[in-house]
DNA sequence: ATTAAGAATGCAACTTTGTTGCAAAAGTAT
DNA sequence: ATACTTTTGCAACAAAGTTGCATTCTTAAT
């Protein structure tokens, strides 16, 4: 449908403007996480580099997008699934994977980060784990 | 010992140079891992930025470093441990844990990454994890 | 439907971060 | 000590990210 973005940003007590809506757009369209250069380039004619960044970081902050750490200095950013968007709460225990053939990140929504066990003294708060390796589209 | 770091140099067939030794030195001092930044600020004054950008980049090919992703575009480095530098080949199969408090990033040697079932079709080559909370000094 | 208040955007200027080519300097092996 | 190779520093850039402020757009209340 094509109200989902609207509805999306709304549930978020976000205000509806177009550059909002275009961005929303842009991850329920892609099949992989973004990086800000991505989204640049799919609308820089459009909006200003600044509205991508603060946008980028309201939808953070909302828990509508969670972000992928990398080693390459290009934070990754992907929709999170209905749970978190709804609860406002980050519930992204799944594993990412990048691909080192077509370069794609993606989420696997199915596969969970296994448990580990901290040393003493240490509290864990939030857990990442990104898998590197060739994904089935490239195999 | 004071020649630790240029054994490391020659280990790895690298020539031993001034700010090579000094950059060594500053991570076998530090007790977690450091950013590009970190470095620059403490020998800024006495070596090139270029420098610190080359001198990195060779330690990660040589293995003698390696990097943390993160999700705030500040990669991290930690020096590998010695069957690392000794073999050329990473074996960094543990956890990495960031304290949301000090700030600071550390490798948890003794704490193994679980092993994760990936989906039909997916190849795994490296993998990650950094876990965020409290570490036991600020705790 | 209009309007007032608040929020988001675009622009400009700037800082920081990272890259490249090349000449000078330092390290290595003979 | 010398010739050869590697590394460094410099300069010039390119790219990425930030901030303040005036303008424009949203929203909610009349």
């Amino acid at each position: 449908m094509k109200k989902q973005g609207e509805d999306i940003l709304k549930n978020s007590a976000l205000s509806v403007t177009a550059s909002r809506k275009r961005i929303l757009d842009i991850f329920l369209a892609a099949d992989n996480a973004l990086a800000h250069q991505d989204i640049e380039t799919k609308c820089a004619d459009q909006y200003d580099r600044v509205t991508i960044y603060r946008t980028l970081q309201t939808f953070l902050e909302k828990g509508i997008i969670h972000n992928i750490p990398s080693t390459d200095n290009m934070v990754r950013y992907a929709l999170c699934n209905e749970a978190c968007i709804t609860t406002g709460h980050h519930h992204d225990n799944h594993v990412h994977f990048r691909c080192d053939a077509c370069g794609k990140t993606v989420c696997l929504d199915d596969v969970n980060i296994p448990a580990v066990n901290l040393p003493r003294g240490y509290t864990m708060k939030e857990i990442n784990m990104v898998v590197n390796g060739i994904c089935k589209s490239c195999k």
